[in-house]
DNA sequence: AGCACGCCGACT
DNA sequence: GTCGGCGTGCTC
C-alpha cells in the first residue's frame, strides 16, 4: 500500500501558507505546475509549490486536484524562491505573490489544453520537417526512440529517475523544446513499439546521449543561434565603456554593478554588449533588461532587435502591462520556455519566469516607478539584485543619479561602482552649463511676469527662436491652476470626495481632480458668496502655454503632458513633431525628462522646482535632482552647447549649486550625511502599516489597536523596533475613504522582519476596509 | 477573495 | 412573527 502524494498549493489569497490536495494514482504532479483545485464550493487556479507524502490534516479532509497544467515545463525551483522569498520579505502569501506573476491568460485550464493541442500541432509539422531524410543529425533517431520511449509511457518518468539522476532535466528540456508534442503525437500515429519502450527505459542512459539531447540539438535546431557572429563591433567605446563592459563580463557568478554614467554617455551601448557578451556564452543564456516605464521600451526594442538580428523578432520580447493579453502570455511563456534570449520590461517582469536568465540590467536604478504601489509593494530592482544573487549571475544597474540606497551599497563596496564620466567622441557635446534665475530679484527689479515667467528665461528662448533652435521648459504640474479662489471670501475649489483642490483646467472649462475622477464645470461666480471675480492661483502647464501664446506669439509651442496625450499613440505623434523641428518652445512634466533625446534643444527652462526643497518627504530633493539632471541632459547634444535656467527662490542653494557642477557624487555625499545624521533610510529600515476606511476614526482606531497589540509582541519588548504614533496621511482622504498609517523603525533588518511577521498574524479586520504592510516605503 | 453563519431593526 | 443588514470566520 504505497502513500498517496500530496501537493501543496499556494492560491491566489489574502492568506499565507498552502493548501494540501492529493494527487491521483498515475498522476505526476511537480513544483511550479499550475493547478485548478477545488477551494470552498469554487474553483481556483493554484501553483504546486512542493510534492509530499504527508500532511498536518487527516486525509479524508484533503480533495483531490482537479486538473493539472501539462501544456509547458513547471515554473523552476529558482522562481518558486524568489516567489517565496517576496512574499516573506513584503509579507504577504504566496499565493497572492505567485498567481499575479503569471498572465491572466495562462491562468485558465481551458487554455491548458488547447495551448498543449497548438503545441502538439507545431512540433508535429516540424517533426514531420525534420523527419525528411538525411534532415535528421547522425544521433537523432536515437535520441528519439529515448524520448518516445520516456514519454509515451509516464511512468517512465519515475522510473527513469532512479536509473538517471538528470531524468527530471531531460523532460523539461524536451518538454521546452517541444518533444512532448512531437513523441506524444508520434505515439498516437505510429503505435510505437512497447517492446522497444521496455528495453529503453530498463537500460541506463548513456551520457554522453543525455548530454546531446539536453542542451545544445534539439534547443538549437527549434530556437536561434548564438548571437556572437552578428554583434555589431564598429562603435568605438570608450576607455570607461571598455572598462566597464569588461568588468561586467568578467564577472564570474553573482556580482552587483552600479554604473554610474552621466546623461549621453553611453550607459545602452554598455548594456548591449553585456548582454552580447552574456548571449554568447552559452546557447541558452536569457537577459533580462527593465525600464521604468512602458513608453521607454519601443526605442530600446528596436536597438535591441537591430544589434541582435540573429536571434528573430521572437528572440527578443517585452514585457509590460501594456501588452494585450494574447501578447503578454505569448512572451511570458517564449521567457519561461527560453525561447526568448532577451526580455525587455517594466517593474513587473521582474517577477517573469526564465529558463536560464544569465544577466539582469536595471536601467535608470533611481527612478520610484520601480516600487509597485499597490496589492504587493515591491522593488523591481530589489527583487533583480536578490535574484542575481541566487541565481548567481551578474546584475547591473544603470543611472546619473543613482539612489542614495545603492549609491551607499557602492560606498561600502556591497555593489561595484562603475563610472561613465564622458560623453562618447562621437558625441563631442559639452554638458550644459546650468545657471539659476533669482525670482525675487527679478520680481523687484519688475522683470517678472504675471506667469511667472522671468526676463532671463524669456530673453533666452526669444535667442534660440531667433537662431531656429528649441527651448524646453519643465513644469512638473499638468492643468492651467493648481487651485481656483475667491478674493473676496477666502473659498477655493476644493475635492469633496479628496482632501485636494480642483485643478483648473481651461482647455475644456473644467475643475477637476487629480486623485479621484471627480470634475465639474468651472463656476462663473463663487459658490460660496456670489463674487464673479474668481482667481487661478499658481502655474500649470496649459497658464504657461497660454502665457506665451502672448509674449511669443511667433514661437509655435506644443505642450507635452498626461492631457495633452491622453489618446493612445499620440505622444508619440508630438514628439515627432518635437524631432520634426515642427515646434520652437516644448513644455512639458516630466514625461519630457526621459528617454527622448530632443537634437535641437539648447535651452531647458525649469520652472517652479523649489517646492521640493523643503518638502516633508525627506526624498523629495533626491528625486528632484535626478529629475533636473535628467531634463538637463535634454539639453545641446552633438555639435550645439546646451543652456538650463533654473528659475528659484533660492539661487544658491547647494543642490542647485551641485547640479551647475554636475557633481552628484558631492551631492550625494553631502545627502548621505544628512540621512546618517537623522537616522533615515538608508541608514535604518522602515515599515508603514497603512490602513483604508470609511472615516478617519476608523482608520485610526483600528492602528491603535494594531499598535496595543504590537506593543505587547515579545519581538517588540527588546527595543530594536521602534514604533511611531498611527497617523493620518498628508493627503487624508481620497475618492471618500480615509487614510492613515504607523511606521516602524529599526537599524536591523532582521528585526524589524521579525516583528513584521508576528505582528502580522495579530492584525484583523475591525472595521477597516482595507490594510496593508508596506516594506521599505518610498513615502511616510 | 467569496460565501457561509449569525445576531439585531423595519416590514407583509 | 419574517427579511435582510454586513461583522466574523473558513476554505485543503
Amino acid at each position: 500500500m504505497t502513500k498517496p502524494a500530496i501537493a501543496r498549493v499556494a492560491l491566489d489569497h489574502l492568506h499565507a501558507g498552502t493548501f494540501d490536495y492529493l494527487v491521483a494514482p498515475g498522476v505526476h504532479a511537480r513544483p511550479g505546475q499550475l493547478v485548478s483545485v477545488p477551494f470552498g464550493r469554487r474553483q481556483c487556479i493554484g501553483i504546486v509549490c512542493d510534492v509530499g507524502e504527508d500532511s498536518a490534516l487527516p486525509l479524508e479532509r484533503l480533495k483531490p486536484l482537479t486538473t493539472l497544467c501539462e501544456a509547458w515545463p513547471p515554473l523552476r525551483p529558482e522562481w518558486l524562491a524568489l516567489v517565496g522569498f517576496a512574499a516573506g520579505y513584503y509579507q504577504r502569501g504566496i499565493g497572492e505573490v505567485a498567481l499575479p506573476a503569471v498572465p491572466a491568460g495562462l491562468r485558465d485550464p481551458k487554455r491548458w489544453a488547447r495551448q498543449q493541442r497548438s503545441q502538439r500541432r507545431y512540433v508535429a509539422t516540424a517533426a514531420g520537417r525534420a523527419a525528411l531524410p538525411g534532415a535528421l543529425p547522425a544521433r537523432a533517431s536515437a535520441q528519439r526512440r529515448l524520448a518516445e520511449a520516456l514519454l509515451a509511457a509516464p511512468l517512465a518518468a519515475d522510473a527513469l529517475s532512479s536509473l538517471h539522476p538528470r531524468a527530471a532535466a531531460l523532460l523539461d528540456d524536451w518538454q521546452a523544446a517541444g518533444w512532448v508534442g512531437m513523441v506524444t503525437e508520434a505515439a498516437s500515429s505510429d503505435a510505437v513499439d512497447q517492446r522497444l519502450v521496455a528495453n529503453l527505459v530498463s537500460e541506463p542512459v548513456a551520457e554522453p546521449v543525455a548530454d546531446a539531447v539536453t542542451s545544445a540539438s534539439v534547443a538549437r535546431a527549434l530556437a536561434s543561434e548564438a548571437p556572437a557572429a552578428s554583434i555589431d563591433r564598429l562603435p568605438t567605446l570608450t576607455d570607461e565603456q571598455r572598462a566597464a563592459v569588461d568588468a561586467i563580463a568578467g564577472a564570474s557568478g553573482f556580482d552587483a554593478f552600479l554604473l554610474h554614467g552621466i546623461t549621453g554617455s553611453g550607459k545602452t551601448e554598455v548594456y548591449l554588449r553585456a548582454v552580447a557578451h552574456c548571449l554568447a556564452q552559452d546557447a541558452d543564456a536569457q537577459a533580462l533588461l527593465l525600464v521604468p516605464e512602458i513608453n521607454l521600451t519601443p526605442q530600446f526594442m528596436g536597438r535591441l532587435r537591430a544589434r541582435f538580428a540573429a536571434l528573430g523578432e521572437h528572440g527578443v520580447v517585452a514585457l509590460h502591462s501594456g501588452l494585450s493579453e494574447g501578447e503578454r502570455a505569448a512572451n511570458w511563456l517564449a521567457a519561461h520556455q527560453g525561447r526568448a534570449r532577451i526580455v525587455i520590461g517594466t517593474r513587473l517582469a521582474a517577477l517573469a519566469s526564465f529558463r536560464k536568465l544569465s544577466l539582469l540590467i536595471v536601467d535608470e536604478e533611481h527612478e520610484a516607478a520601480y516600487k509597485q504601489q499597490e496589492g504587493l509593494r515591491y522593488s523591481a530592482r530589489d527583487l533583480c539584485v536578490w535574484r542575481a544573487k541566487h541565481l548567481g549571475v551578474p546584475v547591473v544597474l544603470g543611472s546619473a543619479t543613482p539612489s542614495l540606497e545603492s549609491w551607499c551599497h557602492a560606498e561600502q563596496g556591497r555593489y561595484r561602482r562603475l563610472v561613465l564620466s564622458r560623453r562618447p567622441a562621437a558625441d563631442t557635446a559639452a554638458l550644459p552649463t546650468v545657471r539659476t534665475v533669482d525670482l525675487d530679484a527679478h520680481k523687484r527689479q519688475g522683470r517678472l511676469s504675471g506667469d511667472g515667467l522671468s526676463s532671463t528665461l524669456l530673453d533666452a528662448m526669444r535667442e534660440r527662436l531667433a537662431r531656429g533652435e528649441q527651448s524646453l521648459l519643465f513644469l512638473n504640474r499638468r492643468g492651467y491652476a493648481p487651485v481656483l479662489s475667491c478674493d473676496a471670501c477666502g473659498w477655493v475649489s476644493e475635492c469633496t470626495h479628496c482632501s485636494a483642490y480642483l485643478v483648473l483646467h481651461r482647455g475644456d472649462g473644467m475643475l477637476r481632480c487629480h486623485h479621484c475622477s471627480w470634475q465639474e464645470a468651472i463656476p462663473h461666480a463663487c459658490p460660496s458668496c456670489g463674487n464673479i471675480d474668481l482667481r487661478p492661483l499658481g502655474r500649470g502647464t496649459q497658464r504657461i502655454e497660454a502665457a506665451l501664446a502672448e509674449v511669443m506669439p511667433d514661437a509655435r509651442v506644443l505642450r507635452i503632458d498626461a492631457d495633452s496625450t491622453r489618446r493612445r499613440g499620440s505622444a508619440e505623434a508630438l514628439f515627432a513633431d518635437v524631432h520634426a523641428g515642427r515646434v520652437d518652445v516644448l513644455i512639458g512634466t516630466n514625461m519630457v525628462a526621459k528617454g527622448h533625446d530632443f537634437q535641437r534643444v539648447t535651452l531647458v527652462g525649469v520652472l517652479n522646482a523649489d517646492s521640493a526643497l523643503f518638502s516633508h518627504d525627506f526624498r523629495a530633493s533626491e528625486r528632484l535632482f535626478g529629475q533636473l539632471m535628467q531634463v538637463a541632459g535634454r539639453a545641446g547634444r552633438a555639435d550645439l552647447p546646451g543652456e538650463v535656467l533654473i528659475q528659484t527662490r533660492y539661487p544658491h542653494h547647494p543642490l542647485y549649486a551641485a547640479l551647475a557642477r554636475h557633481d552628484y557624487a558631492g551631492y550625494a555625499r553631502m545627502l548621505t550625511n544628512e540621512r546618517r545624521d537623522a537616522h533615515l533610510p538608508p541608514f535604518i529600515h522602515q515599515a508603514l502599516l497603512k490602513a483604508e476606511a470609511r472615516t478617519l476614526e476608523g482608520a485610526l482606531a483600528f492602528l491603535e489597536d494594531a499598535a496595543a497589540r504590537f506593543d505587547t509582541l515579545d519581538v517588540a519588548a527588546d527595543g530594536r523596533v521602534v514604533r511611531y504614533a498611527p497617523v493620518p496621511l498628508a493627503m487624508v482622504k481620497i475618492n471618500d475613504t480615509y487614510r492613515a498609517q504607523l511606521l516602524l523603525e529599526s537599524a536591523s533588518r532582521q528585526a524589524l522582519h521579525l516583528a513584521l511577521s508576528a505582528w502580522r498574524d495579530t492584525l484583523g479586520g475591525h472595521g477597516v476596509l482595507r490594510w496593508a504592510i508596506e516594506v521599505d516605503p518610498l513615502e511616510i
